[in-house]
DNA sequence: ACGTTTAGTCGAAACGCTTCGATAAAGATT
DNA sequence: AATCTTTATCGAAGCGTTTCGACTAAACGT
């Protein structure tokens, strides 16, 4: 393998020359940097990247802190890694994956202080988040997808929960919806301080009293079962539901059992949707899901360019965005036609 | 940051001799292990993994080429990534993530030179597989998940295809389906030479040949509107078939429609399975899949270990394995009580 | 008692780059 | 013509490790 010294003295100049040549450090008059160029292609030079780094104290690497969230892991995570590789490698970073099981802190500071890398992407951020206090006492660089509860001078990225709350909602309403359902992720997630599970429950409260419906929020755990069971306590309580928000989309097959075990049908008897639930999934379901669809890629990739943004000091204040989810509206969904006279429907 | 030379200082050694302490290299003795170990711990000293590389010429960090099949990534590659990572790190070593973006081999080249990583695990192999035929030319470390045509000299790990439809066809012939469909992967994959396909189709052919079963086989595209298709078509041509296996499940949903729409119910009236799937995906499905299950995570940890090994040379010739799916019975499959009688089902 | 290992340590030379300060030549400014 | 800039280049000193050869003193074999 060449290095820099071999070009250099196939070019005839300097080492540090050839240094100025390919990173712009310097001026270079024209013909030798031709002549530099020249020789780098004629070897097949390619510098080294450890050297680089080592020398320069910038390895442009950065780390994707890749936590698994007590769901289990899901497509959504999946798109946030290929988006965030992908944006690392056009701005010409490499990506390390810095697994899950780093649930000590004190890893994490060890990790950083390899020096292996520039900055890390948090993602699943709990609103008080060990990490993030981590890396904020040691001053290290990162940006998050997700956001705790104190988030001065970090930048993140995150789904706009409250509006796609809002809008999934309306949207419900609009079909005509007065009774509405939202499962939320599970009590655990809730209590841990998991920030979409706290929001978006503030936040449906918050939508059904301003726009006059009634709404019933229950906690849920991420399995079919689980959802079997929350659909059928819910009705058991609140008859009169016509239509259920899903904070995830899991639950989501055992609700349509539960449905069609009342002998009801989707959407004409009941109207289902879940929110921040990949395309992927709801096109899995029969019928296929009405879903807030998030902005998986886009998250992934503004997770790693703010960062990058912050590492090359082209941000000095931290950028802070929240990303609407869009409704894609599938079969699960519609207008309402049961015949609402009793519980003699489910004795069917 | 500390660095070895402060370690050096404070523990009245030669910088060599905190190196010897750190990697074990040369003996020490006890006593002075003892004084460099308190002052690497009283520093808070962590060796710089680019200087050690740089030396060392072993960076300890190798890569995952991250390559997306055609029908798009799904959960089967979020696990191989994810335990990956976690088999890199349990060894000591960082994995990088390369993105698919780089269909180029020229590109793989460049990256592999750059001196960063040590070795690479490539996934989504195919039968001809460029990248494969790259690193094999410049002699760059690799294993795969999966494997290509000629795996002389090559470590791999991948699924058993043939073992793995044997146990299907054997499943659904236990109970007592003699007219079976297979679905395959899509027509362009498997002229594209993708191995699972190409392996799959031969071996179906083989079993339903020698158990004296009635099998057809159908290419489809990785959508439940293809499934859809293919199954319709499946079933005029062959009315009396009674189950099917499918490569892919995300024709599933299709095909459950389908189903549904000639009034049949699964697994009653028609059987239905789907080999090299995840649990997950299976269980967003009513009724729940029957799957073959893939064994993902233990794919992507012997990858890695398998990797590492052969770049610690603690192997000289190259490990070979395959592993077998493990049947997972759900809701999907069971004797079939349709009337064969005739067509007329259809029009009820 | 005398070469020969062996255990324990040191100093210095890599590893392949970036970056700093210096320098010479050319251009611009008075 | 003298001085100040600017442009283009060089050489050397790092960056924080590993590793090689050398050295000392003790242990060993005969």
């Amino acid at each position: 393998m060449p290095t820099i010294a071999d070009v250099a003295k196939r070019a005839n100049v300097a080492v540090s020359t050839v240094s100025y040549a390919i990173n712009g450090t310097r001026p270079i008059s024209e013909e030798t940097r031709q002549r530099i160029f020249a020789a780098m292609d004629e070897l097949g030079y390619r510098p080294n990247a450890l050297a680089r780094g080592l020398a320069s104290k910038r390895s442009r690497i950065i780390a994707l802190l890749f936590a698994a969230p007590e769901r289990g892991l899901g497509i959504t995570e999946l798109e946030f890694v290929t988006s965030a590789a992908d944006a690392a490698k056009e701005n010409g970073y490499h990506l390390v994956l810095w697994s899950s099981e780093m649930n000590d802190p004190e890893e994490l500071r060890r990790f950083t202080q390899q020096g292996l890398v520039d900055g890390v992407v948090v993602m699943e951020v709990h609103l008080d988040d060990n990490h993030v206090n981590m890396l904020r006492e040691i001053s290290f660089p990162f940006t998050m997808i997700g956001r705790c509860a104190d988030t001065d001078d970090i930048s993140y990225v995150d789904i706009h929960f409250e509006q796609t709350i809002k809008e999934a909602v309306q949207y419900l309403a609009e079909l005509g919806h007065t009774n509405i359902a939202f499962l939320n992720h599970s009590q655990a997630e809730f209590d841990a301080g998991y920030g979409p599970a706290v929001r978006a429950h503030t936040r449906f409260a918050q939508v059904v009293e301003t726009m006059e419906l009634t709404g019933v929020t229950r906690f849920c755990r991420a399995t079919p079962l689980a959802g079997w069971e929350a659909f059928n306590d819910l009705l058991t309580a609140h008859p009169d539901l016509t239509a259920l928000v899903a904070m995830n989309d899991r639950t989501i097959p055992g609700i349509m059992q539960a449905i069609a075990e009342r002998g009801w049908r989707i959407p004409d008897d009941f109207s289902l949707m879940s929110v921040v639930s990949s395309a992927r999934a709801a096109e899995m379901m029969v019928p296929p899901l009405t879903t807030m669809d998030p902005p998986t890629a886009e998250l992934g990739r503004l997770g790693v360019e703010l960062l990058i943004q912050q590492l090359e000091g082209q941000a000095q204040n931290a950028s802070q965005m929240l990303l609407p989810c869009r409704l894609v509206v599938r079969d699960s969904s519609g207008p309402c036609r049961r015949i609402q006279s009793s519980k003699q429907v489910e004795d069917q």
